[in-house]
DNA sequence: GTCTATAGTGCGATAGAC
DNA sequence: GTCTATCGCACTATAGAC
């Protein structure tokens, strides 16, 4: 890459969260943010649209994969095995190295109603794109968005213990458990 | 009671709704509502925090309601039973003769982003006090969650399709028919 | 940069119901 | 007289127009 570091992105990423976490997000400027990553404002706003968003574009990733792995699940696999392949694969981002991380963001999300909304949004949005993957798998229209919106309500809690302070067990083990548990709950 | 007319707050209600039919939520000024209702803005926020809860507020009633009815659900009934009697007891704001308003406040929501992240937050706060209710029953604490998420979002499933614009059946048979749905497409 | 319109707040005054 | 919903005014903050 050049005369310049690499990563430039999880640089400022990693920026972010630290003084978000030292000082407050809100008390965090765009400007000691890209000092502290070694680079400059303009170039953090190459990569992010906002102040908010160095904490949640990793989510337009997430959301991609989890759609490529509802629309590769097996054509005889049932709406709710499909979005279960769907939340599996969300592993892939979230493994223990990153666990740290998460529960910064976390606490930093929660302290802050601006991002929190941010949050509620993202995860609007997910839960259309699966219903709409569903859709495409030939799912019938209130049973993809139910199933999608069932399947976030699994993930949000999922996610919600994974990160939780004194867990130790990995996301895929939780959200399969969770999935299970919701099978347990709804069956007569 | 007021010095002129009474039902202030309802008076502003139907006058922000038919304003922002008319002429958009953005275009639409406190003053001009305020006008119509025969009242000033100062009066207004009294009743509002801010614009946009003229469109949200009925549902801080409505989630008394269906915490209520989780809370005096029968102590032998089960999780789900219990949120689906809360599910079904806001079948009492979601009567025939309030579906032409839901249908545009719907359109007025979905135009305006703002209003939407509302909505997500109402949601996220109901979906929690559900949760909290459930807890109090003595449900365990990732149950409680996992349940009352669920039952958003069957909430948000029906209430969708009961302001859809064909659609004629009342909203407890729809939120009923989707609990029934979930339960098949979950069950093995 | 200035100017304007609007959202939203704090505090005290007032008009009526009781 | 008390009580309270409503009002008037003066204010700050902010977004958009220019």
């Amino acid at each position: 890459m050049g005369r310049w570091e690499p990563d430039s992105e999880d640089r400022f990423r990693a920026a972010a969260i630290e003084l978000f976490r030292e000082i407050g997000y809100e008390r965090t400027t765009v400007a000691a943010i890209a000092q502290r990553a070694g680079l400059t404002p303009r170039t953090f706003f190459r990569y992010f649209a906002d102040k908010r968003e160095v904490l949640f574009n990793g989510s337009e990733r997430l959301q991609e994969k989890m759609v490529a792995a509802l629309a590769q699940a097996p054509a005889e696999a049932s709406p709710v095995d499909a979005i279960a392949a769907a939340l599996a694969k969300a592993g892939d981002f979230f493994d223990d190295e990153r666990r740290p991380l998460a529960r910064v963001r976390k606490s930093v999300i929660a302290a802050n109603p601006d991002l929190y909304e941010r949050e509620l949004i993202k995860m609007a949005t997910l839960s259309a794109a699966l219903a709409h993957a569903l859709r495409a798998r030939g799912v019938d229209d209130s049973d993809a968005s139910l199933v999608a919106e069932a399947g976030i309500a699994v993930f949000r809690v999922a996610f919600a213990q994974w990160v939780s302070d004194s867990e130790r067990r990995g996301y895929v083990e939780i959200v399969n458990e969770s999935l299970e548990r919701l099978r347990l709950l709804t069956a007569r």
